[in-house]
DNA sequence: CTTCTGACGAAAT
DNA sequence: CATTTCGCCAGAA
């Protein structure tokens, strides 16, 4: 296992489910010691491998950031039934991902006390 | 080994 | 609302 945050974050991002979109600092608010920025490398670096979801990491207000298939990403998100506004922006509270559950957090090398913390109840 | 660069966000001003 | 500052991983050349 490499210990960095790339393989955590990568991890995360293919559990958000279709239909729902997260913020890049939503992600890692569930992975202490990743900021947005690094989520947003993580992406970059090795979100292109075909098995992360990429298109449902948007940022902070719900939009999509400038980055060479922006188009694509909004294609494919509207083609999973999420709606974009008049300012191109996603309602997360509609659309938002509520984060995952414990138990997935804990298979992620998280201490069980942080993950139920962090995790959406119910 | 060094340098570069790429999908963000919160707080202060 | 806009602008600025700081935070700080990983792969490629």
């Amino acid at each position: 296992m490499k210990d960095g945050k790339t393989e955590a974050i990568l991890g995360l991002v293919r559990m958000i489910p279709p239909g729902q979109v997260a913020s890049y600092g939503q992600i890692a608010g569930y992975l202490p010691g990743v900021t947005a920025r690094l989520v947003g490398f993580a992406l970059a670096g090795s979100g292109r491998r075909g098995d992360v979801p990429w298109q449902r990491v948007v940022n902070g207000a719900g939009g999509i950031s400038g980055h060479a298939g922006g188009a694509e990403q909004r294609r494919r998100l509207e083609e999973e039934g999420v709606e974009f506004g008049s300012s191109g922006r996603v309602d997360r509270k509609k659309f938002g991902w509520r984060g995952p559950d414990a138990a997935s957090l804990v298979a992620m090398g998280l201490d069980p006390e942080v993950a139920l913390m962090l995790a959406q109840p119910g």
